[in-house]
DNA sequence: CCCAAAATCACCCAAAAGGGTAATTGATTT
DNA sequence: AAATCAATTACCCTTTTGGGTGATTTTGGG
C-alpha cells in the first residue's frame, strides 16, 4: 500500500535552511528530498535529467537568481512544479516568479505543516501560495477604479483601433463614414491623452478599456 | 474574550444550499450568516448599508449575475471581501469574478471545514481559491512556451513602438538613421505577421514580448 | 573560413494618419 | 428652455507610415 513518496529538490543558498528543510522532508512519511542544491548553477547542472516531482526554490541567490533559474528548468521540464519558497514580497518578485513558471509562492515563515501541504498541494494539480502573496495575485486582476472615460461608440472604434483596422475598415463595419471614424478617434486621443495609434493601443490593453 | 463573530451573507438561489450554507456558519463559533439572498437583486438592495465583513456569491442567478452583482456591491464597498461559490470552472467565469473584484473563488463542494477556513483567512487579508482554480490563475501568467523571433535589437525597437515613438525618435534614440529604424520595424511586421503599429503594439502586449 | 543572420543605410512612392476648423442632429441634464 | 455631450459628416493640409528594391558591414556558429 505504500505509495512512493514525492520527491523533492531543494535550492537555497543558506546551509542552515538547507538542511532544516531536508530534514523536515525526509522526516515526514509521504515526502524525500532527492537533491539540494545551494545555487541555481548547480541545480540547473544536477537537475537536467532525471527531475524530481517538485523543487522548492529561493529568489535570492549567488550568482544566477531563483527567477531565472525557473524560467530555465521549466524549459528542461514543462511539468515541473516549482515553488518559489523566499523571504521576498516585493511585488515585482511575486510576478516575476510566476511569469517564469513558478507554480506556488510561499513565505518562508510558512510552518512546516502548511510548507508539507502546499507541495501535496501542488503535486495533486493546486498553486500553494502564502494568503498575503494569494491577495496580491488576485489584486492584480481587480480593474482599476476609474471609469473608461470613453462612449460605448468610442470603445467599439477603440477596439477596431486595437486589431489595426484602418479608417475605411472601420467605417465599413459600422456603417458610417471615415469621417466620422476619424472624429471618434480624435476624440480617443484627447480623452487618453495620446496622440497616436501605438500608444492608444497599449493604453487600451494596460487599462483594459477593450 | 469572546470576539464578536465574522458575519457573512450569502447570494443563492437554490434555497437548500442556502439554508444549509446558513446552517454551517450558524452553527460554528465566531462565524453568523446575517443575511442571506436569493438573487443579486435584493443583495444589492439589502447590503446597500451596512455591509457584512464576507459575501458567499453564487454566479448563476436569475436575472442579474453573480459577476455583476459582485462589480456592483464593490463598487458601493470597496474593502468588502467577496468570495465566488459556484460549481462553474469556466476560464471566462474565473477571470471575469476576479476582474469585478472577488477575493477568493471556490467550488462548491468544498467540505465545510475548508469552508471555514477560507472565510477566515479572506478576512485575515488572504485570496482563498481552491487548489485547481488557483493553478488556473497561476497558469495565465505564464508566459507562453513560443519564444520571441524578435532579435534583441529589434525587442528595442518593438519597445520604443509600443511607446508611440516615430521613425524620427526612435532613430535618434538609438543613434542610427530614420532608414534603419524603418528596416527593423519591416522586419518586426514580417516575423509578427501584422502589418501596422497598432496590430504590432497588440501583438507585444498579449505576448509579453517587451 | 564561410555562411547566414543581423544591423546598418538609401531612395521612391502611394496610402494612411493626424491635426485644425466647422456644422447638424438628437439625447440627456440641469 | 438652455446647455451639454454624443454621433455624425465634410474639407484642407502636412507628416508619417508601409511596402518595394537594393547594398554594405558585422557577427556568431558550424
Amino acid at each position: 500500500m505504500n505509495q512512493r513518496p514525492i520527491y523533492i529538490a531543494i535550492v537555497e543558498d543558506d546551509p542552515e535552511i538547507r538542511q532544516l528543510l531536508t530534514l523536515i522532508l525526509n522526516g515526514s512519511p509521504g515526502f524525500s528530498c532527492s537533491h539540494s542544491y545551494p545555487d541555481a548553477e548547480s541545480a540547473l547542472a544536477g537537475l537536467t535529467h532525471e527531475p524530481p516531482d517538485v523543487v522548492l526554490m529561493d529568489i535570492q541567490l549567488p550568482g544566477m537568481s531563483g527567477i531565472e533559474c525557473t524560467q530555465q528548468l521549466r524549459e528542461l521540464h514543462p511539468k515541473l512544479d516549482i515553488i518559489m519558497l523566499t523571504v521576498q514580497e516585493e511585488n515585482d518578485d511575486i510576478f516575476d516568479s510566476l511569469c517564469a513558471g513558478a507554480t506556488g509562492y510561499l513565505v518562508k515563515e510558512t510552518p512546516p505543516t502548511k510548507l508539507l501541504a502546499a507541495i501535496e498541494e501542488a503535486k495533486a494539480g493546486g498553486s500553494p501560495m502564502s494568503p498575503r502573496i494569494a491577495r496580491r495575485v488576485i489584486g492584480s486582476f481587480h480593474q482599476s477604479p476609474v471609469k473608461s472615460p470613453l462612449s460605448a461608440r468610442e470603445t467599439e472604434v477603440l477596439g477596431l483601433l486595437c486589431e489595426g483596422r484602418n479608417y475605411r475598415q472601420i467605417a465599413d463595419q459600422l456603417f458610417v463614414s471615415t469621417n466620422t471614424v476619424k472624429a471618434h478617434i480624435k476624440h480617443i486621443y484627447e480623452k487618453l491623452h495620446v496622440h497616436n495609434r501605438a500608444e492608444a493601443v497599449r493604453k487600451a490593453m494596460q487599462d483594459k478599456l477593450v
